[in-house]
DNA sequence: ACCTGAACACCGTTCAAGT
DNA sequence: ACCTGAACACCGTTCAAGT
């Protein structure tokens, strides 16, 4: 939908701030989204972003909601057919090291929890996530509330681990003690 | 002469700042740390900060240090001199369900981790945990590598239960159900 | 339909002046 | 040694006026 425009064209849609919003979002966090810096990298006034959105928190949710039914579902696309839970787990551990601009946000979003948006969305995207754990883990022979509680360690070993991963100042894995990781998560969890 | 009906001394410390910082982080997180409101809380104007602190920054950072050295070693040490590995891992589950103020703070903190100060902080709470996990898991029998991944397995599990755990919107386990998951996953990880 | 530019409120920060 | 009160900068928000 980008027309073939110059980059300093002043004309901007709803959807033009929701895409810079998230860019700002991936590099340097929620808190950093802000109004005045957005419009200077969209060239234009803050004042013009009222034109589009109520207020900050306005674009934070429209943003968020697009971040959610596109890259979200799109990972979502791509994991949940996988029967096999092992391969399944791995997947969405093998998401977690790739530097997509998808997982950039995912572990933004993580790291701003104290945000009620940012919690409202995440309390959908766990539950879903958790949600298909849950029938791979029934698929795989635990009962129902066996697959409840492992899936329910496995997201939350996830997340942990996306936190530890991702918190300056803690050695970050290479490649190796990575795969050495996830193997490990993979047998301990995997019946 | 002393004026009566003065509400409460208007004399204060640093300490008496930092401990009206680590409530209001308790209470409604590291983003509603401000200054002005803070100052209102401690009956004087937001000027007589800056007698005491350099910005609001040397503050978060002078709280945070106040919490590791009080409540933070006060719970490593009620944890770290449980032998059994297995009952080691329940007590530090049975923390989140507390509600003590530690740990309102150490979840308001996990929710602010796109605040570098915090994230500094983290890296050692997590780095410092970890590793009594491993030196369980190590006497419970495991080899270094394998007390090393289940350590790491371990701690982020225990953080991404946290996460969940306080994500609103997200139903919370009640009392049963948080005693079923704590067994299962002691079944699960503890050898 | 979208943008500018001036205005205001709020909060972090500074500082001279008070006790 | 600690506080006040006025000032300024920054950013979110509003709005009348522009194209």
């Amino acid at each position: 939908m980008n027309p073939p425009s110059k980059p300093e064209r002043t004309r901007l849609t709803a959807e033009d701030w929701e895409h810079g919003a998230l860019e700002m979002i991936a590099e340097e966090g929620v808190g950093a989204l802000a109004i005045e810096a957005l419009a200077r990298r969209l060239n234009v006034t803050k004042g013009s972003f009222y034109w589009h959105f109520r207020n900050r928190e306005a674009l934070l949710q429209a943003a968020l909601q697009r971040w959610e039914n596109n890259d979200e579902t799109e990972v979502l696309a791509k994991i949940e057919p996988i029967a096999d839970p092992r391969q399944r787990l791995r997947a969405m551990f093998d998401f977690v090291a790739r530097e997509l601009p998808s997982h950039r946000i995912y572990a933004a979003l993580l790291m701003a929890l104290d945000h009620p948006a940012v919690q409202t969305l995440m309390a959908r995207v766990s539950e879903r996530r958790m949600d298909f754990l849950a029938a791979a883990y029934r698929e795989a022979g635990l009962d129902a509330a066996q697959a409840q509680h492992r899936s329910r360690l496995t997201y939350a070993s996830y997340v942990g681990f996306m936190q530890i991963n991702m918190t300056l100042g803690l050695p970050r894995l290479s490649h190796e003690e990575f795969d050495a990781y996830v193997d490990h998560v993979t047998e301990t969890l995997v019946p």
